[in-house]
DNA sequence: GTCTATAGGTGGATAGAC
DNA sequence: GTCTATCCACCTATAGAC
């Protein structure tokens, strides 16, 4: 059995254990004891804990900027900006964890939430900006508008996370629905 | 020293100690350690550490209730409304930590959410509708604009505190006012 | 009301043998 | 590359004396 091999499988159980515990109760030990070997041997594939959240954090990045990649499919303006909102939904939900751990998680001090979040609000800028130009969305401040839409999302998907809303799934995915419509004009279909 | 005094006084340091390190490592002996009495003592005033953090919730949801009435002060539907963004806003910058516990901790299974957020969402549909009725927004759904309007709101205020938004507290601010006037048209100034 | 004593659990991490 | 042997830090909570 290879390094390689191994290191995969920690990876995997990681993963598992962090969308079962969430990032706080995230344990090296239970991801070791799962994989079926000593804690110490994860050492050696991994500096420490931190490290190993951290090869986390860059696989779930890598999961969104798939599903994204998945909105540009469409060559219609308000069809781009409509599907990054429900890829982006689909991420927060199929891997709420990993969500969270990505965008809810304290980035450490000094640390630059560039690696992260930026390519991302990159992205919705940049549909942002083919919407306007399309006259699909009044014409603005492209990143302010931008920053707005992607709170609205990350607003609606942690307060569902958190258990605040009492709503059905239904009920939510209705509500998410109507929110792009009031957001963008476009008829809804996801 | 009478007990209603000693549980005020673990109620205060609960609560510097939760603005400090956060709900996940809020730990009762360290409270205890601050109040200057042992951790056993804490149990004759809280039945457990959950009790604790449950009395820091209701603390902070009152909290948030008395700085909303304040944006009951103006007559002007839009003033009220754009009162209750700053209001929010106010809430979690002054006591993040005791935000997160409120709006961001996970609800234990079976618990409602009727006691937290609904009180807060009924308020902004309240003025959601005074504000339609004033023709400051356009007539539609309350509950539905309401939601978007507290989770755009939500959104900014826990992006920030994660340190996803490269924004300056200026620049934060300067966005925050520029959603509100996005939102509502009303002349901006807190 | 507060204390000591104590039980029993989590976790991260180093040193060094194999 | 993985192991054992440890160490250390931290926590919640019960029992019972004062």
């Amino acid at each position: 059995m290879s390094s390689g091999s191994t290191k995969r499988r920690i990876l995997e159980e990681a993963h598992g254990l962090l969308e079962e515990v969430g990032a706080g109760k995230f344990s090296l030990r239970e991801t070791a004891r799962r994989v079926g070997i000593t804690p110490m041997a994860v050492y050696r594939h991994f500096a420490d804990k931190e490290a190993l959240l951290e090869a986390l954090f860059g696989l779930g990045f890598e999961q969104l900027r798939d599903v994204l990649q998945g909105a540009l499919e469409s060559d219609d303006p308000a069809e781009r900006l409509r599907q990054t909102f429900y890829g982006y939904l689909r991420f927060a939900t199929d891997a709420p964890n990993t969500y969270a751990l990505v965008f809810e998680r304290r980035m450490r001090p000094g640390e630059r939430a560039g690696r992260s979040t930026v390519p991302a609000f990159r992205f919705v800028v940049d549909r942002v900006a083919e919407a306007m130009a399309g006259g699909v969305l009044p014409a603005g401040d492209t990143e302010a508008v931008a920053l707005d839409l992607w709170a609205v999302t990350h607003g609606l998907v942690t307060l569902r996370r958190a258990g605040k809303l009492e709503l059905s799934e239904a009920e939510f995915d209705a509500h998410f629905e109507g929110m792009v419509r009031r957001q963008i004009g476009a008829p809804a279909k996801p």
